[in-house]
DNA sequence: AGCACGCCGACT
DNA sequence: GTCGGCGTGCTC
């Protein structure tokens, strides 16, 4: 018997995908089965997807032990990926069914190969050649007797399909059956090479001699929008093509894939293998088996890529890894970008986290020398970063429905008589909603903890999102007495659009706003519009803060530069500062440069002065530091209990018998703050109810979890769920 | 997750 | 009488 092989018979154990928290034991099929095997299993009156994870345990009642029905066509699940879920599984506190339903994610697992039409080189000539048939035959014989779908190859040649279909009736071109999931034409590394800058050659000879280690490695690839990350990562993509390992780019967005995919067909000749939401279960499967057997090289996917069966993964590239939508939010909680690089240090593969405004986590890691650090410093062409300047709201006294401050409103009138564009920013969406005081700018923080309180407005009381304590709402403002100046957060950007109409009854307004546009389509036309010169004010929202160019624009006016700063959300300043760099990195692209004003309550602030002095060395140290200090990520570690039911009394209930059941927690010196209400408090007529817990670095946090929350029994529809490194706080 | 078993209300 | 509601429990 050889290892990581059982004979027919033998007792072996089965993860299946089943919520039993157990692998289960079985008896090896006829003929034996690998290690790792995926194979059909009967459970109960059912026929189950399971995986060989190891030998059998033997604590089942031996005669109760049924046998696998059979091994499925599929290459066996690798060490490594079993390793890898098992890690994650355990970091995440994720039962392994639900780890094992991330790692299968493709329909048909099970299914006989399915057959489809291809197209091959044929014998014939056709009687009359033209341009398009002739590059068709030229693709066929470049690829030496290969064949393709009817799509690809079309693709491939520049010709419609028509065109090929032709050359099948003349006998040109060869229609046959073949099995389905074919492997993905091959990608030369070798073929689009750009000139690349001083900068970025150095950059990029960095990432090559990193994948060519063929180690484990992480480097921080920072670059300002504009730099050429893509060109400087996809050398790193090439070099691992070159050495015949596997690459993985992810995106945060599935918007991003179609630029990207032009981008590796320009580098590389041919597009790469997709996974995302948006590919097809016929794709998916193909995708998924061709991975397995090494026919496809690159992968561009959203995060659920990590899970794919990688033969030889040699590269992950996470681009925009400060993105907080790589943290999954539902289902299994976990963050891409720390699982990219938990898989690569398994298998030896070299991470890239490609950023203009890195995570905190990441610059604390690559401070720490845990990361290695890679920094793109020109833009192209003549455009520089704007200027910036804050404006004092508290000096404005602005009345309780006004947002637009006089100094913003000449400077936009200023750029509209140029025939310039100016961007209204609101920096909420997202955000949590604080109570400010529009006379001192003063929060008003819980007594019981170090958050900030927000107005919950049914009950006309402030309530704190991490502990749950409430007070009434005051008059006066605590802290300058000033009556009646207390507002909930800033305007919605409807509100902003029709004081800026009012503002400037001539200018031509735009509003973007994500719920504003049905389709993705619709929204991209407007935005193509607006950088036409559809519009002399264009009001948004983060969104704008993506990507899009805008050469006419030369000012962006934030219009509340603080909310989000001081809220409960120990990230906030973090990513005001990454999404105020951004926006202010829309204004004067082209030629003409750019002026960025903050309007803020607290100009004095190190996060508003840090972005202002572009000194970003300087706000990354004093963000670390005041997160050393208060023990928070990435210094101290947290976990979310979140507790969901139809019965929010109950919810409650759990929460405060978990909160006086603190024995596991208190064994580990971890404090417990709540319950409170979740961030996201009814979802589909569920309530959620959540705790957080705070701990020093370094202690065993997911083990004194396990006990606590092993405690207790869940009774009804109630769900529990922990979430390691929660993102969201408010 | 499914699917059975099981114990109470409005129908032929 | 019994059809069917979905609460609890089991699956190697």
């Amino acid at each position: 018997m050889e290892a990581g092989y059982f004979d027919e018979g033998a007792l072996i154990g089965v993860l299946t995908a089943q919520p039993l928290d157990r692998v289960l034991d079985y008896r090896a099929p006829e003929g034996g089965c690998q290690l790792g095997a995926f194979v059909e299993v009967p459970l109960g009156p059912r026929k189950v997807l399971g995986v060989v994870w190891g030998p059998g345990r033997g604590d089942w009642d031996i005669a109760k032990v049924r046998q696998v029905i059979r091994v499925l066509d599929a290459a066996p699940m690798r060490d490594e990926l079993r390793a890898f879920l098992e890690k994650a599984g355990d970091y995440t506190l994720t039962p392994m069914s639900a780890m094992l339903r991330l790692a299968t994610r493709a329909p048909g697992l099970g299914d006989p190969p399915s057959m489809r039409k291809v197209y091959r080189l044929g014998h014939a000539e056709p009687e009359r050649m033209t341009d398009a048939r002739r590059r068709v035959l030229e693709v066929l014989r470049d690829y030496g007797g290969l064949s393709f779908t009817l799509k690809e190859l079309a693709e491939m040649a520049g010709v419609t399909t028509s065109v090929v279909k032709g050359l099948v009736k003349h006998g040109a071109v060869a229609e046959e059956n073949s099995p389905r999931d074919l492997p993905f034409p091959r990608l030369d590394p070798d073929l689009g090479s750009k000139d690349l800058t001083g900068d970025q050659a150095a950059a990029a000879e960095t990432l090559r001699a990193g994948v060519a280690s063929g180690r484990y490695g992480t480097v921080l690839l920072k670059g300002v929008t504009g730099s050429g990350k893509t060109e400087v990562y996809l050398e790193a993509v090439a070099e691992c093509l070159r050495r015949g390992r596997q690459a993985l780019v992810l995106l945060p967005e599935i918007a991003l894939t179609a630029e990207f995919l032009t981008r590796v067909q320009a580098r590389f000749g041919v597009q790469p293998a997709e996974w995302h939401s948006g590919v097809t279960m016929t794709e998916r499967r193909r995708v998924w088996k061709m991975i397995g057997q090494g026919g496809a090289q690159l992968v561009v996917g959203a995060r659920s890529a990590l899970f794919l069966p990688f033969r030889d993964l040699g590269l992950v590239v996470v681009d925009e890894e400060h993105d907080t939508s790589y943290k999954q939010e539902e289902g299994v909680l976990y963050n891409a970008r720390d699982m990219a690089v938990l898989r690569a240090s398994l298998c030896g593969a070299r991470v890239v986290l490609a950023s203009a405004t890195p995570s905190l986590e990441s610059w604390a890691n690559a401070d720490a020398g845990k990361y290695d650090k890679v920094e793109l410093t020109s833009r192209y062409g003549p455009a520089v970063m704007p200027e910036m300047r804050s404006l004092d709201m508290r000096a404005e006294k602005l009345p309780s429905d006004r947002w637009i401050s006089t100094a913003l409103q000449s400077a936009v009138n200023a750029r509209i008589e140029n025939g310039e564009q100016a961007l209204l920013f609101i920096n909420r969406r997202g955000y949590a909603p604080v109570t400010i005081c529009r006379a001192c700018g003063h929060q008003i923080g819980c007594d019981h903890c170090d958050a900030r309180m927000v107005e919950h407005r049914f009950l006309k009381r402030l309530v704190c999102h991490q502990c749950g304590e409430t007070k009434p709402m005051p008059e006066a403002c605590p802290s300058c007495e000033a009556e009646g100046r207390l507002a909930a957060v800033g305007p919605g950007v409807e509100r902003l659009t029709e004081e800026a109409v009012k503002l400037f009854p001539d200018a031509r307004v735009a509003t973007l706003s994500s719920d504003m546009f049905g389709s993705a389509r619709a929204l991209k036309a407007e935005i193509e519009g607006i950088a036409q010169g559809s519009a002399d004010i264009i009001i948004g929202t983060q969104l704008v803060a993506k990507g899009h160019n805008f050469p006419l624009l030369t000012l962006v006016g934030v219009i509340d530069a603080d909310l989000g700063l001081q809220g409960s959300d120990l990230r906030a300043a973090e990513r005001t500062f990454q999404l105020m760099r951004q926006v202010a990195g829309r204004a004067g692209r082209a030629e003409k440069s750019g002026v960025a004003l903050l309007q803020t309550y607290q100009p004095e602030h190190p996060v508003i002065r840090a972005i202002l002095s572009g000194d970003e060395e300087g706000f990354w140290k004093a963000e670390a530091g005041e997160r050393r200090h208060a023990g928070v990520p990435p210094y101290g570690r947290m976990a979310g209990i979140i507790l969901s039911s139809s019965d929010v009394q109950e919810a409650f209930d759990l929460g405060n018998a978990l909160a006086r059941q603190d024995a596991p927690l208190r064994r580990i010196g971890a404090q417990i703050f709540g319950p409170a209400p979740a961030p996201i408090a009814r979802v589909r007529g569920r309530h959620r109810v959540r705790l957080l817990v705070k701990v020093d670095r370094g202690t065993p946090l997911q083990t004194a979890l396990r006990q606590w929350v092993g405690q207790f029994r869940l009774k009804g529809d109630m769900r529990l769920a922990v979430d390691i490194d929660p993102q969201s706080f408010y």
